[in-house]
DNA sequence: GTCTATAAATAGATAGAC
DNA sequence: GTCTATCTATTTATAGAC
């Protein structure tokens, strides 16, 4: 892997498991195994990493959410496959809340510039949450959408804080539930 | 108010403003009006500010829901009060987020060692809201209380990321008809 | 592209005068 | 209790050799 690429993915798991704030450019460059004068040959400053993740994690997830859609025969198994985040990523989760949540409620509290970019991973999500419920006839699909996605992120964030597994089961499929609902009978 | 109820009121509202690992003790002095010399005179390091915030806000969350409920008649009523937050602190949710979910976020990423002592906080709106609930008859209120909790959370995490308020109300007027919900026919 | 060396600024922390 | 002065480590950033 080239070195760029390889500092950002080193930057990409230190940003989401220290936060960005907390992570510095000797962490970044300890762990890729070089020296911070060559660092900066390939990033000037800080932002310009983060910008660089912020671009990465976008281009995985809409790979991801094109892997789910192709994946999934119906417009409510991609809903569910969705919520199913939590079963595959529960252990990170756990630990350290949802990747992009975490981020953005970090960029919202420093003001900065990255905030719109970093939420627009979420818009990628909400499109997609909203395409598929507007397949199932669900008549306010981008309402519908946020609230998904807003229950995901109220669920890592106690997930976070408490470790508690019970509690995530419970809420995971009260999802699950509502999906189902939502696609029986949708017009509710 | 003598100093270090100031220091800790000042270290207060930048650890919510601008996060913890983004505070400085020359940011928290500046803004008191005190050397760096007194500062320290106070408080020996970062993390004992830290307790003291967190003891000053778990003090003030107990006064908050006594007051609450020392002004409702009834535990439903309680429970509305609660989810009215979000009309109280909307501006300052939307630019920072919710004070408790989002330090807890970053003490869960900085593996710090007070990220119980500020689930705590957590813990005290957890129980106070299970009171109610079970008040209510609801055969699951600790359940029912995290729910409530993690719905909240969601709200507050995409509000400081989309800045929508539509998307407030409409969540805030579900909570409300949840409340009401179980407020009727709490066995379901 | 990568390194070493180094600079300048900031952060956390202490000593001692007043 | 508060200040100035000082110290050490870290962080960000640059220059120049290889």
């Amino acid at each position: 892997m080239p070195t760029r690429a390889t500092i950002i993915a080193a930057a990409d798991d230190l940003f989401y498991r220290q936060g960005y704030a907390a992570t510095s450019f000797a962490d970044i460059a300890t762990t890729v195994g070089i020296s911070r004068g060559n660092f900066y040959y390939h990033f000037k400053t800080k932002d310009e990493i983060l910008d660089a993740v912020i671009a990465e994690r976008a281009a995985r997830t809409k790979a991801l959410l094109a892997q789910w859609e192709a994946e999934s025969t119906t417009p409510a198994a991609c809903l569910h496959r969705f919520v199913d985040i939590f079963v595959v990523n529960r252990a990170k989760i756990m630990r350290h809340g949802c990747p992009v949540g975490t981020l953005c409620a970090e960029l919202a509290k420093l003001d900065h510039a990255a905030l719109p970019d970093a939420g627009a991973i979420f818009t990628l999500f909400r499109h997609w949450l909203a395409r598929h419920l507007e397949a199932l006839g669900c008549p306010e699909p981008d309402a519908q959408a946020l609230h998904l996605l807003a229950r995901s992120q109220g669920i890592a964030t106690l997930a976070s804080t408490f470790h508690d597994e019970a509690f995530i089961d419970r809420e995971i499929a009260q999802l699950h539930a509502l999906i189902d609902h939502i696609a029986t009978s949708p017009e509710a």
